[in-house]
DNA sequence: AAGTAGTTTAGAACGGTTTTAAAGTAAAAA
DNA sequence: TTTTTACTTTAAAACCGTTCTAAACTACTT
C-alpha cells in the first residue's frame, strides 16, 4: 500500500503536504521525533511548510493511528511511528528514547481496573542514568 | 520528624515560603499537584507566594526527593507527595491519576538495560478510558 | 465548471515555565 | 552582636512549544 493509499484509507484527503510528511515518517523505519525535528526534515528536503501544518498533520496522524505519542513529561512533546504495542526506555538526561518490543518485557500481575474504566493501554518507561 | 527538620535534613533552608509549602504537602496525606494548584491553596490557605517561588520551590523539593514529578505527556506537570515507589492510572480524558501501589503490580521480565546504563526507576502507567 | 467542505498559512495569541535583577533573609564569620 | 556572605524571594519580562484566527487555497462532489 503507497502513501496515498494510507492515508485515504485512514480517512485523510492525501494533501501535498501531508505526502510530504508522509513519505518522510512512513517509509518503514521507526523513530521518535518532535514537531521541530520534522519541520527540520521537511527543509532539509527542499520542501516547506508552516509550524502550524505540521502540528495539524501530526494531530491528524495520531489520531487516525498512524504514529502515537509517547507518554513522557518533557517539555515537548514527542511522536513515534513505531505505533505496535511497546514500551520505553528513556535517558532523563538528553531526552532519548530506546524503543522496548512487547515481548521484551512482561507483566505478571495488574490491578484491577476501577469501576466505570477500560484499560486502554499500558505503557512502561524504564528511566536510565549514565553508569559512573 | 517536623517539616523544619525535614527541609534541614533535606539540605533546605526553612525559609518562610518553603515551610508554607511543607505545611500543605509533608503532612502525610498524598496528592498529585500543579504549581497552580499549589499556589491556590497557598493563597486559600491565608499566605501568598509568587508564581516563581512555587516553582523554584517544587524543583528543590523535587530535587531533594521530598516529592516526585509524575511522567506523563499533559501540559502542565504533576507533582506527587507519595515518593514511594509506584505507578498511576491516567484518565486521559480528564487528566487524573491514581496511584498504584508497588505491590499491586509486578514486572515479570524486564529487557537488558542498553550498556553503560542503569536501572533508574520504572513508571507503568495505565491509560484509561470510560467504559461506554 | 461551479460549489462546498476541508486545508494551509503567517502571524498573533496563549499558557506554562524560566530568567532577570533587585530587594530581602538566613546562616556563617568575625 | 555586628558584619559579611551566600542564598532566596519577587514582579515583571522573556521564553518557547503549541493553538488559534481568519484569509487564501485546494481537493473533492455535484
Ligand atoms: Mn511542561
Ligand atoms: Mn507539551
Ligand atoms: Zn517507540
Ligand atoms: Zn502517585
Amino acid at each position: 500500500m503507497n502513501n496515498k493509499e494510507k492515508l485515504r484509507n485512514a480517512g485523510l484527503r492525501p494533501t501535498k503536504q501531508r505526502m510530504i510528511v508522509a513519505d518522510i515518517l512512513l517509509n518503514g523505519f521507526n523513530r521518535h521525533f518532535t514537531a521541530e525535528n520534522l519541520q527540520d526534515e521537511i527543509n532539509s528536503s527542499g520542501n516547506s511548510m508552516s509550524i502550524a501544518t505540521v502540528y495539524n498533520c501530526l494531530k491528524k496522524f495520531k489520531n487516525c493511528g498512524l504514529i502515537k505519542q509517547v507518554e513522557t513529561s518533557k517539555d515537548t512533546a514527542i511522536f513515534d511511528t513505531n505505533t505496535d504495542y511497546h514500551h520505553h526506555f528513556l535517558n532523563e538526561e538528553t531526552g532519548e528514547l530506546i524503543d522496548i518490543e512487547n515481548e521484551e518485557i512482561s507483566l505478571h500481575k495488574i490491578p484491577e481496573i476501577p469501576q466505570g474504566y477500560l484499560n486502554n493501554g499500558i505503557e512502561v518507561i524504564i528511566k536510565l542514568k549514565r553508569h559512573n
